[in-house]
DNA sequence: TTGTAGGCGTTATCAT
DNA sequence: ATGATAACGCCTACAA
């Protein structure tokens, strides 16, 4: 490991001052042509890269951004965080990724850690939208924010899906085929998410002169276990649901093999629609009908919504931006047994 | 955005010198009780953070370590990062990631665009082990870098699955069966990866007396439509194979649709043995047959490497540590129709 | 057009 | 035990 090369080696080889490596470095125009060429020699020649430490003390941009869910397997996340480095690379960003385990005080952390590191901001998946010190922090406004899929009380932008208009026209087709017991099952409970799904539910429900059977109602996790476990309760309920709306990537993974060792066949037994889209509920027996929204275009939005607040194009003031999300029928839903 | 916190503010507050502001956070113990206590105060008070920026100007460790993959979608990855990060986070060490696409080219430039963001260490699926400008970037030693799953011509340490013995025992399992004909589908040639995999085969069917039918190896991508577009070409051959061994995430989610279009079933008509493992084999119908090992627990191997390597307990020399593969016998294995 | 010098926020080396 | 001060590598007025 030899010693880092800096500007003083570059200027000392092409016989310059430092100020006019700089200037070469940084594309200013008053530079001799004879002169930029040496120096660029010298500086391919060295391999030199300025140190971006060094830079940032002296207030220039780090071009990082942080990013910040509870677990990056959760292939949502992992989409996003690809949407997002499309844009954020193309503006020379790099990413930092961090989980939190659905923990709030893990999050304050890391939010520290991202903005010691010198992190512009943060794409964040706040797992509590409720928490006091966290909101503080947000509030506090000494990292720009973006939110993802969330809804804070503070001047913050977020992105996300329309789960509510996902959600009704589930409710309403399941509901158009007759069902009069439809079940749900996510988590998030207490998140923009789940409000919105619930109320899409409710609504699908209202409108067709209905009520939704709180017994049918399981809002409390995203685990498989979760869903297996409820799934299991829900079909041996007295008055067991003929259609549940199963809303949570991994919940899929339970619900699927709980029917299946109930001895229930989808969907002459029970009418199934999942969310989001997956090769599992695209290869499942029959395929599973979903609502599907592009988590990776959400990333996307994201990032161009961060870039703007860095820019200053748009101030952090509970702007939000809607991607759809889609109906998709597949072999997983029929009318229900008489 | 109101100004940085520093050190002068924090000296100022407590009335003492920057230095004993330093002392104090760095736990320097010629500090007396009160001083100590005068500091503290005014540091919680202000929320001062030591910038990361200016340590690390001076020599101080940015506890950063990068991650080049060629897609953090791949569940794989995004499984490793998640191993990595518990280790990493728990030394204090934040996680960059940035995909390389699959592009040589990115990868040499992300090298660089780490190293000059201050990260210490890289975690690293090389694309194409046989690059030259790879080779000679890694080589140089400019930034300890652990492999993920790859070889290199160079002093590298790496971290890897056991692929071998996984594939020459899913073989000899399906030669056990009776079968003659085993196909295999897979990407990453010449990748060490990909070599071990093909060693495993061949030493399986060469212990049985057996040689392997070129005309059934598909060793070309990763991706889905590429073993879709494959499966059925092998389907169609005069003499079909009667089993498959399918091995990376996103192939087995083209193999499936495949064989279902051809109108054949599983384990009667073809037997398939499929890897890693994945909610979609566990629930496919029947559930597949897999090679598993644990992705999460390479991201830790790796993570515990490269930081041996930091501290300088492990000298970057073609060491390798080996996770090692189960063979998962699920429903899609049978012996082969007469 | 090019060079000199000051300062960014820390840590470390001197003094005191 | 504490304080003053010199680096660290870079950028940028300001001077030449």
């Amino acid at each position: 490991m030899t010693k880092r090369v800096t500007v003083h080696d570059v200027a000392r080889a092409a016989g310059v001052a430092i100020a006019t490596v700089s200037r070469v470095v940084n594309g200013v125009p008053t530079v001799g042509e004879d002169v930029r060429a040496r120096v660029q020699a010298a500086i391919d020649e060295l391999g030199w890269k300025p140190s971006m430490a060094a830079q940032s003390m002296r207030g220039v941009s780090t071009r990082m951004i942080g990013f910040i869910f509870s677990d990056i397997r959760n292939p949502i996340y992992s989409a996003m965080v690809k949407g997002a480095e499309g844009i954020l690379s193309e503006h020379g960003y790099m990413i930092m990724v961090a989980s939190s385990d659905g923990s709030s005080e893990r999050e304050l952390a890391l939010l520290d850690l991202f903005r010691q590191r010198g992190a512009e901001g943060v794409i964040f998946a706040v797992q509590d939208e409720s928490n006091p010190k966290v909101l503080a922090k947000v509030r506090s406004g000494n990292l720009p924010v973006v939110l993802l899929e969330r809804e804070l009380d503070a001047p913050v932008n977020a992105v996300g899906a329309d789960h509510l208009s996902g959600t009704r026209r589930a409710a309403e087709y399941l509901i158009s085929l007759g069902h009069r017991r439809i079940a749900m099952i996510t988590g998030g409970n207490g998140t923009r998410v789940a409000r919105d799904r619930l109320l899409g539910l409710r609504q699908a429900h209202e409108q067709a002169g209905l009520t939704v059977d709180p017994q049918l109602l399981r809002l409390d996790s995203f685990s498989t276990e979760y869903a297996y476990r409820e799934m299991q309760m829900l079909l041996s309920l007295p008055q067991p649901p003929t259609a549940a709306i199963v809303l949570g990537m991994p919940l899929l993974s339970g619900v699927l093999p709980a029917i299946r060792i109930s001895n229930r066949r989808i969907p002459e037994d029970i009418s199934l629609i999942a969310s989001n889209d997956s090769e599992l509920a695209q290869l499942a027996t029959p395929p599973i009908s979903v609502i599907r929204y592009d988590a990776h275009a959400l990333g996307n939005e994201a990032a161009r919504m961060l870039l703007r607040q860095l820019k200053g194009e748009v101030p952090p003031d509970k702007i939000r931006i809607q991607i759809p999300t889609e109906l998709v029928l597949r072999g997983s839903c029929a009318s229900p047994a008489q």
